[in-house]
RNA sequence: AGGGACUUAGCUCAGUUGGUAGAGCGCCACCCUUACAAGGUGGAUGUCGUCGGUUCGAAUCCGGCAGUCCCUACCA
C-alpha cells in the first residue's frame, strides 16, 4: 500500500468491479423491502455540472446506505429531452458551421439532435459513474423512448378526454427568438429602467382629450378601448363615449372597470387585448376587439399600418417621435417596472394571442395539495410546504405546446376538409364528421415537462402493470433542488395522483444550488460553472462526494471551495493511512473471537465510542441530517480512532501478552472493519479498495455488507465499562496537561521532560502506575514520578480534576525554559478560570435561580465551580513559587 | 406587492426541547516521533446584525429596526 491514497489509479477498477457484480441491480420481485429513488433526469444539453455532483452524492448516499440496510434497493438513471433548452444549444451548435434548423428542415434537424443527445447522453453517464453512482444501469431511460412516448401520448388522449386537457385561442407568454409559446413558469421577471409615456386621447365629440398612461406606446396600434374606474370623477363624464386613436385615427370606446387603479399614471388606461394579460381580461369581459400587430418573429405585422415590418422598439421609438411630431405627446418619465424575459434565451416576452394546447389544473391541483397538507409526502425542508401551498392555491392553466421540433409531437390531427380536430394515440382513419381521410397532425411538441411530470411511473413500464411498477412505486425519496418545486415536483405529484392513484414518492428532499466560491449561481453563460470531473481527476471522487455530504445543510445553497475539497481528501488519505497501519501491523486473521474479559481499557473505549457512533451516525441518515453523520465519523476516525486509539496500542501492544495482544489487535481490526462500512455510502470507492484489502473479506463487496447499527453490533454493550472509558479519559487529560505545558513553554517535542504527577487518591494512583510506560512513551517524558506527595522547584503545573479524580501535573523547567513564560501561561489560565467561576457564583448566590434552574443545573454548577476553585488554588500558588523560586509540594 | 428565509471566529458554515459559544479551512509556535508533512502537538480569535420584551438565565423564544438573499406576482 502506497502512503498516499491515489484514487485515479483505484477508482475505475473499483467501479468495474461492481458492475461486474451486478451489485446495483435492483430485483423487480423480492422479499426484501423495496427502496426506490428515480435520477432527476440530467438535460442532454449538456455535460453535468457540480450541482448535479451534489444532487446525485446525497441520492448515492442513501441508496447504498439503504442497500446495507438490507432493502432492495433501486436507483434508476434517465435523461431528459429536454425540449426548448436542447434545440436551442444544437441551433446554436449548428450556427457555427454556418447551418440552421429551417434550412435543414424537420427531419433532418432531429437527426442532428440525435446525434447530439447520443453524445451527451455518453458523457453524463459516464460522469455519473465516475461520481460512483450505484444506479441501475439496466433501467436507463430517456424521455423520447419509445416506451415513455407511448404513455406520455396516452396521457395525454386520457386528459382530452376527461375534459383536462383542451385547444384554445388565448393570449400566452410569447418568445421572438424561440418563436414559440412559453409557459408561466418559464417567465423570468426583471426589472427594467422604462418610461412612462402620457398620451393625448382626442374626443370624437369635443375638443378634450383624455391623458393615457403607458409604458408601451407602441401597442396603441391594438387598442381597442379606454378605461377609467367607474367612481373616478375627473372621467365619469366621459364613459361610453368614443375616442379617435392617436395616429391612425380609429374609433374605440372610454369604458369602466373596476381594476383600474386611478391613483396611478393618469387613471386612463389603454385598453389592448391582445397584447396585455389585464387588457385581455378586460377584453374578454366587455366584447371587444382583439387586434394582433405582432407576427410570430415579435415583428409588427400587416394590423400595423405604416409600422409593418418593424421590431417593437424600432416601432416604439417610431411612435414616439410621430406623437411628438403631432403634438399628442404629453410627457415622458422614467419608470421602473418588471418586465417578463425568456429564461432560455433572454429576449422580452411578448404576451401573444395564438392558438395552443393547456392543461386545466384546479381540479388537478387540489388532490396534490390534499396529499401535502396531510403529510402523505413529506418536504424537507418543510419551509418548502407554504411556497408549493400558496402556488397550487393560485394555480393558472399551463400551456403545453410549444413550437419547437424537438418533442413529443402532440397527437391531435385535423382534418383538412372539415378542420375536426381528432385526439388520439393512433393517426385516425375516415373524419367522422365528413368521411373523408385528408389528416394533419399538429406540427407542435409538448413542453419538457409534461413528460417529466410521469418519470416516476413511465420509467417503471407503465401503462402496464408491471412487477417494477408494483414494487417501487411510490418510490420512497425525490432529491431535487428547490428550483423545480414547480416545474417538476408539484407535476409529477398532480400526475401520479391521476394516473396511478398514489403519490410518486413518499419524501421529497430538496436541496440547495451550488455557488462558486464567490457565491454567485454557477451557469455557463457566466463561465463559472465547473466540470465535476476536474475536481475529482484533482482529489478523487470521494473528496468531492465527502465535501458535499459534510456541508450540505437543510436546503440552503452551498457555496463551492476547492480548499475544502482538499480537506477532504486529506481525510481521505488519513483514513487510508489508518487502515495501512492496520493492515501492517495487525497480524490475525479476523476479528472474529474477540475474548471479553482480557480487553484493555482502550478497547473497550473505542467499541464504546463505535457504539455511540453506529446509533449517532443512523440517526442522522434517517433525518437526512448528511453533515452530521459525516462530521461524526470524521472526528470518530481522526480523533477517536487515529489520535488516540491507534497510539495507545501501538504503546499497549509493547507490553502486553501475545494472546492479549492478538486479541487487542482484533478490536483494531474490528473497528476498522466498521469505520469502513459505515464510512462506504460517503466515500465509497476508497472504502471498497480498503476492503478488498482485508483478508478476511476476500471475494466479498463492501457495498453488500451489512450497515453497522447498533442492532447489528449489540453485543457491543458487553465491553461497555465505565471504568476503562474512566481510565482513558484520565489518561488523555493528563497528556493533554503535559502536551500543554510543553507546547506553551515552548519546549521541543524532541526534548525529553522530566514529570511530577501527584494524585490524590489510592485509586487515581493505582491507575496512573500501570499506564507509566503509556505516559512516558506518548508524553516523551524521561522520568517520571507519581506520588501523593510531590515536591518540585521551579516547575510548571497543570491541576485535573475529572469526576472524583484529581491530579496536579508538574514538569520541573529548570534548565529548560525561562521561567517568565510559565508565569505568563498560569496568569492567563488563572484569570480565565477565575471569570468562569466569578458567573458561576454569581448565579448560585442568585436564590431564584436555585429555586428554578433545574436540579441537575444547579449541581452542574456547584461540581464546576468546585472544580475551577480547586485549580486556581493550585495554579495561584504555583505562580507565588515560581516567582520565589523555593520548592513546593505542588 | 405578498410570502419564505438569512445575519455566529479572517472565510465557509454547524449550534434539535433556553443552562458556562463549535467545526473545517486559514493563522501563529514548535516538531520529518518508521501509518500518514495530504502529518503531529500546542495556541490565538467572537458585545452570536441592532434595539426592546419574556425568563433566575436568551445565539436559541416573542416583537420593532437595519442589511442580504430567494420564491411567487399581468400593475398600466
Amino acid at each position: 500500500m502506497s502512503d498516499r491514497y491515489q484514487p485515479q489509479e483505484v477508482e475505475a477498477s473499483i467501479y468495474r468491479l461492481w458492475e461486474e457484480h451486478q451489485a446495483f441491480k435492483a430485483l423487480d420481485v423480492s422479499t426484501k423491502p423495496p427502496f426506490s429513488i428515480i435520477l432527476p433526469p440530467p438535460n442532454v444539453t449538456g455535460f453535468l455540472h457540480l450541482g448535479h455532483a451534489l444532487n446525485m452524492s446525497i441520492q448515492d448516499c442513501l441508496i447504498r446506505w439503504k442497500k446495507m440496510n438490507g432493502f432492495n434497493v433501486l436507483w434508476l438513471p434517465g435523461t431528459d429531452h429536454a425540449g426548448i433548452a436542447t434545440q436551442v444549444v444544437v441551433e446554436k451548435h449548428l450556427q457555427k458551421m454556418g447551418l440552421n434548423r429551417e434550412q435543414l428542415g424537420r427531419e433532418k434537424f432531429l437527426e442532428k439532435v440525435w446525434e447530439w443527445k447520443r453524445e451527451t447522453e455518453d458523457r453524463i453517464y459516464s460522469q455519473l459513474k465516475r461520481l460512483g453512482g450505484a444506479l441501475d444501469w439496466s433501467r436507463a431511460t430517456f424521455t423520447l423512448d419509445e416506451g415513455v412516448s407511448r404513455a406520455v401520448t396516452k396521457v395525454f388522449v386520457s386528459l382530452y378526454r376527461k375534459g383536462l386537457i383542451y385547444r384554445g385561442l388565448r393570449l400566452v407568454n410569447w418568445s421572438g427568438p424561440l418563436q414559440s409559446a412559453i409557459s408561466d413558469l418559464e417567465v423570468e421577471f426583471k426589472e427594467v429602467k422604462g418610461r412612462l409615456y402620457l398620451i393625448k386621447y382626442p374626443l370624437t365629440d369635443s375638443n378634450e382629450h383624455l391623458i393615457v398612461a403607458t409604458t408601451r406606446p407602441e401597442t396603441l396600434l391594438g387598442d381597442t378601448a379606454v378605461c377609467v374606474h367607474p367612481k373616478d370623477d375627473r372621467y365619469q363624464r366621459f364613459i361610453g363615449k368614443k375616442v379617435r386613436l392617436p395616429l391612425i385615427g380609429r374609433e374605440i370606446s372610454v369604458i369602466a372597470d373596476e381594476s383600474i387603479d386611478p391613483q396611478f399614471g393618469t387613471g386612463v388606461v389603454k385598453v389592448t387585448p391582445a397584447h396585455d394579460f389585464n387588457d385581455y381580461k378586460l377584453g374578454r369581459k366587455y366584447n371587444l376587439d382583439f387586434i394582433n400587430i405582432l407576427d410570430k418573429m415579435c415583428y409588427l405585422n400587416e394590423n400595423a399600418g405604416i409600422y409593418r415590418g418593424l421590431s417593437v422598439t424600432e416601432a416604439r421609438r417610431r411612435i414616439v417621435h410621430d406623437l411628438k411630431e403631432s403634438d399628442l405627446l404629453v410627457k415622458e418619465e422614467p419608470h421602473i417596472h418588471q418586465v417578463g424575459h425568456c429564461s432560455r434565451t433572454g429576449a422580452v416576452i411578448e404576451p401573444l394571442l395564438s392558438e395552443q394546447w393547456f392543461v386545466k389544473m384546479s381540479g388537478l391541483a387540489q388532490p396534490a395539495r390534499a396529499v401535502v397538507e396531510s403529510g402523505t409526502i413529506t418536504l424537507e425542508p418543510e419551509a418548502w410546504i407554504k411556497t408549493y401551498l400558496h402556488w397550487l392555491n393560485n394555480i393558472e392553466d399551463w400551456c403545453i405546446s410549444r413550437q419547437l421540433w424537438w418533442g413529443h409531437r402532440i397527437p391531435a390531427w385535423y382534418c383538412q376538409v372539415c378542420s375536426h380536430v381528432y385526439v388520439d394515440e393512433r393517426q385516425p382513419g375516415q373524419c367522422e364528421k365528413c368521411g373523408n381521410n385528408s389528416w394533419k397532425q399538429d406540427e407542435d411538441v409538448l413542453d419538457t415537462w409534461f413528460s417529466s411530470a410521469l418519470w416516476p411511473f413511465t420509467t417503471l413500464g407503465w401503462p402496464a402493470q408491471t412487477e417494477a411498477l408494483k414494487t417501487f412505486y411510490p418510490t420512497s425519496v425525490l432529491v431535487t433542488g428547490h428550483d423545480i418545486l414547480f416545474f417538476w415536483v408539484a407535476r409529477m405529484i398532480m400526475m401520479g395522483l391521476e394516473f396511478v392513484k398514489d403519490v410518486p414518492f413518499r419524501k421529497v428532499y430538496l436541496h440547495g444550488l451550488v455557488r462558486d466560491d464567490q457565491g454567485t449561481k454557477m451557469s455557463k453563460s457566466l463561465d463559472n460553472s465547473i466540470d465535476p470531473i476536474d475536481v475529482i481527476e484533482k482529489y478523487g471522487a470521494d473528496a468531492l462526494r465527502f465535501n458535499f455530504l459534510a456541508h450540505i445543510h437543510s436546503g440552503k445553497d452551498f457555496q463551492f471551495s476547492e480548499e475544502r475539497v482538499q480537506g477532504y481528501r486529506n481525510f481521505i488519505n488519513k483514513l487510508w493511512n489508518a487502515a495501512r497501519f492496520v493492515l501492517t501491523r495487525v497480524s490475525v486473521a479476523s476479528f472474529e473471537g474477540i475474548h471479553g474479559p482480557s480487553l484493555a481499557a482502550f478497547d473497550r473505549w473505542i467499541l464504546q465510542r463505535l457504539w455511540e457512533v453506529e446509533r449517532d451516525v443512523e440517526q442522522g441518515l434517517e433525518q437526512c441530517r448528511f453533515s452530521d453523520a459525516a462530521h461524526l465519523l470524521y472526528h470518530f476516525v481522526w480523533n477517536d480512532f487515529c489520535d488516540w486509539y491507534i497510539e495507545f496500542s501501538k504503546v499497549n501492544w509493547l507490553e502486553i501478552a501475545p494472546d492479549e495482544k492478538e486479541n487487542s489487535q482484533k478490536v483494531m481490526l474490528f473497528v476498522l472493519d466498521r469505520i469502513i462500512a459505515l464510512l462506504h455510502p460517503f466515500i465509497p470507492f476508497v472504502t471498497e479498495e480498503i476492503f478488498q484489502k482485508l483478508p478476511y473479506r476476500e471475494g466479498q463487496l463492501c457495498i453488500l455488507q451489512n450497515y453497522p447499527t447498533t442492532r447489528l453490533d449489540k453485543e457491543l454493550k458487553n465491553f461497555f465499562s465505565s471504568e476503562s472509558a474512566f481510565e482513558v479519559e484520565l489518561l488523555k487529560a493528563v497528556l493533554h496537561s503535559i502536551r500543554q505545558i510543553r507546547g506553551e513553554n515552548r519546549i521541543s517535542p524532541a526534548q525529553e521532560i522530566g514529570v511530577k504527577l501527584r494524585v490524590f487518591d489510592e485509586k487515581t494512583q493505582k491507575i496512573l502506575g500501570n499506564y507509566r510506560k503509556m505516559l512516558m512513551l506518548l508524553g516523551r517524558i524521561s522520568s517520571l514520578e507519581i506520588s501523593p506527595e510531590v515536591r518540585a522547584k521551579k516547575a510548571a503545573v497543570s491541576r485535573i480534576v475529572l469526576g472524583n479524580s484529581s491530579v496536579t501535573v508538574a514538569v520541573p523547567l529548570e534548565g529548560l525554559v525561562n521561567i517568565e513564560e510559565e508565569i505568563k501561561r498560569l496568569t492567563k489560565a488563572i484569570e480565565k478560570a477565575e471569570k468562569t467561576l466569578k458567573e458561576l457564583e454569581r448565579r448560585l448566590s442568585q436564590e431564584a435561580f436555585l429555586k428554578n434552574a433545574n436540579p441537575e443545573v444547579v449541581e452542574h454548577d456547584r461540581q464546576q465551580s468546585q472544580v475551577l476553585r480547586v485549580q486556581i488554588q493550585t495554579w495561584t500558588e504555583a505562580r507565588e513559587r515560581l516567582l520565589r523560586n523555593e520548592e513546593f509540594l505542588v
